[in-house]
DNA sequence: AAATTTGGTTTATGTTATAAACTAGTTTAT
DNA sequence: ATAAACTAGTTTATAACATAAACCAAATTT
């Protein structure tokens, strides 16, 4: 009956990252930081798990002499994501 | 930009339960246990803290000699389900 | 009447989310 | 030039949460 959720994205602040990155495509971590109101230490936490799920690629550069780190969605994460979706809909739109 | 989750819905197994009472109105224990696909102590624990917060009432009673448990969505509940739903659409519709 | 099942609750444990503290370096003010 | 403050994060500690395992009381089955 109720499809189970995959716990990488059923996380508030996982959520909202995946989110944006679907539509951004590419942010850095500043901008994922400011949209999403969180603090740069569970930001850099929970970017970290779902690179590690392979959700998300994560590029270390510099802008001038300042690192930066910019995240991108995969396939994988495309795909996640959208079946997250699938899946959450039957919770919330009751039969 | 990204409204907060009420934590005490954002949770697999108390979203499925507030899902399954939204639509029935009325369920008992081993109803939404079967639904649910959940074990009872989980379902116990869940039920005790949507009730702890007025989301659902929870009447005991007897099925001839055997207990029965039922629980009920509150009006509360209701409104809190529907701002879940909401706020949640957020994450879903990448705008 | 012993064993099993039912309908749960309580408790223990592992997982998760989060903030606090820290690191490494840059920019700004003195 | 140096101290102070800021930027961009990471690591670590702690509190909250989810879950299963163990338990309990009573009913049913054998």
């Amino acid at each position: 009956m109720f499809k189970d959720l995959d716990p990488l994205l059923h996380s508030q602040l996982r959520l909202a990252v995946m989110s944006l990155l679907i539509s951004t495509e590419e942010a850095d971590f500043v901008f994922i930081r400011e949209k999403t109101a969180s603090t740069a230490g569970n930001l850099s936490v929970q970017i970290e798990k779902l690179h590690e799920a392979g959700y998300i690629s994560v590029k270390k550069s510099f802008k001038g002499k300042m690192p930066r780190t910019t995240c991108r969605i995969s396939p994988a994460g495309i795909s996640a994501f959208e079946k997250y979706v699938e899946a959450l809909s039957e919770y919330l739109q009751p039969k």
